[in-house]
DNA sequence: TTTT
DNA sequence: TTTT
C-alpha cells in the first residue's frame, strides 16, 4: 500500500527525438526529453527566462507509442512521477539522475507532428510479468496502440446511477 | 483513443459517512461528500469563506475499500475525472449533477480514522468485464484491500536503466 | 486560510467561440466551453466515447486574453477549481451549475489557432480591488497580456541556494 | 509569456525539521525533505517498497510559515515546480540537485501537529522587489501568516454570473 | 458545440 | 454535512 502522492504534470516540447531501448524481457522503454519554459522580471525589470530539460522515460507500450509517434519539437502532456536515481559512473564517482516515469501521455497539436495525427492520449498498461526471456528482444514495432484505460473504470454496464 | 485531460484532485473532509451500493453484476460503487473551503477577503476586507461540496463516486475495489475504512470527518485526498449527468426526475423535470469519478484515493490523518490505521492509497484497478450476473448481488465485503498499481509500472526486473 | 484542495486540470477543444461580459466595477469575465473525451469498450467489445462538456470561467486579464486568443476549436490547458452554484431561474425553479473557474491558461498548438501564435501560458493576476466603478464598464480590449507569474516567485536575486 | 506547464503535486512526510535560512534582502527560504512512498509487487510476488526523497524549496511568507510550523514526521500537501540545477562543487566537480519550488502548501493532519493546530493551506505570494538590502537580515520571525489568494481572484463584487 |  |  504506498503512502503519499508523487504527481508530475509537464506539457512540453521534445528536444530531441525519443530514444527506445528494450530490456531483455522485451519490453519498451522510451526516453524523451521535454522543456518547460518560465519567465519573469528581475529587479531590474527585464525579461528572465528559465528553461527545465525533463527526463522523462515511458514503460512497455506507452514507450512504443511514445517511440513511434513522438518526434524532435513535438508538444506533449505527460503525467506521471518523480523518481530520484543514485548511481555509480564509471569513473567510480557517484551520479545522481532525476526521471519521470510517464503513466499517461497526450501528443498535442504542436509541431513536429506530421504523420501521426494530431493528438491522443494513451495511459500505461501495467505491464503483465515478463513475458519469456528472448535474448536482447527484437523490438516488434508492430505492437498495436495500447487503448485508453480512462472509461474502462465504469466496465460493469449496470452502474446504479 | 482519449482526447483530452480531465483531472481533478481533491483534499477534503467527508460531511457524512460513505453510502455504498452495489450492481447488478455486484461492484461495488460509493459515494462521499467532500468539503473544500476557500477564503477571501471582500472589497471591505471582511474573510469570506466558501465551501464546495463535491459529490465523489468510488468503483469497484476502491468503492469497497471507500465504504469500509472512510467515515464522516475524515480527510482524504482523491484524484480523478468529472462527469456532468443529466437525468429526468420522478415529476418529469430534466435535472444535472456533477460527479467526481475517483481512481485514486489515499487516506490521509485527519480525524474519524479511528480502527483504520492512518493512511493508505488506493488506485481504480480497472474492474475486469462484470462477473456472471448475480441477482442483487451480495456485498461480500470480505474482498482484501485493492494493491496498488502505482509501482507495477516496473514489472520488468530487467530494466536497462 | 484555505481548508482543502480543489484543483481542476483540463486539456480540451472549445466548442464554440469565448463569451465575454464586464463586471460594472469593469473586470472581463470570459466563459468558454470545453470538450474532454473519454473511451472505453463495453461488455461487447465496442468502443463507446463518451465527451464532458465542461463550463470555464476566467477572469480579470485572464478573461481579457481568453476572449482575445482563444477561438472555436483551439485546444487549450485550463487549470482552476470546482464551484458549485444554485440560483433560482426566472421560472421559480431552483437550478444547479457547476463551473471551472480558471487560474492558469495555456494556449496550445491545436486548429482554429489563426492570428495568435501557437501558444503561450497565463497565470491569473488576483485582481486588484475593483476600479472606481464605471458604469457598464467598456471593454478595454487594449489591454496588454498579463505577464506571466510563475517566476516572479524568485525576486530576490541574491537567494542562497 | 511561460511556454509549457510544469507543476508538481506531493503528499508527504517530513524526513527532518525544515531549515530556514535567509536572503540579503531579507527573504525567508526554507527546505523540507518529503518522503513519498510507492510499493510493488515483484516477479517473484514479493512486496517491494520504494521511498523517494523530495527536495522541497518555499520562499517569502510561504517558507517562514513552513519554518515555524512544519516539524519532522508531519504529513503535507505541496504544489510547486521542478527545477533542476547544476552547479561546481569545492572539489570542482559539477553537481546537479534537482528540487520542488513550491508555490502552495498545506498542513495535513499527519503527526508531529502538536502545536499548529491540524491543517491550512498557503499560497505562494509573489515575493515582491527585495526590500532595501539588510546585511545578513535577521529572521523577523513575527510575520504574520499569508493571506490565501485562492479566492481573491473574485475580487469584484459585482459579478455577472 | 470541439477534436481525432 | 466536514474541517480549522
Amino acid at each position: 500500500m504506498a503512502r503519499g502522492i508523487n504527481k508530475v504534470i509537464l506539457v512540453g516540447n521534445l528536444g530531441d527525438d525519443p530514444e527506445t531501448k528494450y530490456t531483455q524481457g522485451g519490453m519498451a522503454v522510451t526516453t524523451i526529453r521535454l522543456a518547460t519554459t518560465s519567465v519573469r522580471k528581475d529587479r531590474d525589470g527585464n525579461t528572465q527566462e528559465r528553461t527545465e530539460w525533463h527526463r522523462v522515460k515511458l514503460f512497455g507500450k506507452l514507450g512504443e507509442i511514445a517511440g513511434e509517434y513522438l518526434r524532435k519539437g513535438r508538444q506533449v502532456y505527460i503525467e506521471g512521477s518523480i523518481r530520484y536515481d543514485k548511481f555509480t559512473g564509471q569513473d567510480g564517482q557517484e551520479r545522481y539522475i532525476t526521471e519521470i516515469v510517464a503513466d499517461e501521455m497526450q501528443m498535442l497539436g504542436g509541431p513536429g507532428g506530421e504523420g501521426a495525427g494530431r493528438g491522443g492520449e494513451y495511459r500505461s498498461e501495467r505491464p503483465a510479468r515478463a513475458p519469456a526471456r528472448q535474448d536482447a528482444a527484437p523490438p516488434r514495432r508492430e505492437a498495436p496502440p495500447a487503448k485508453s484505460a480512462a472509461f474502462d473504470d465504469f466496465a460493469d454496464d449496470d452502474i446504479p446511477f
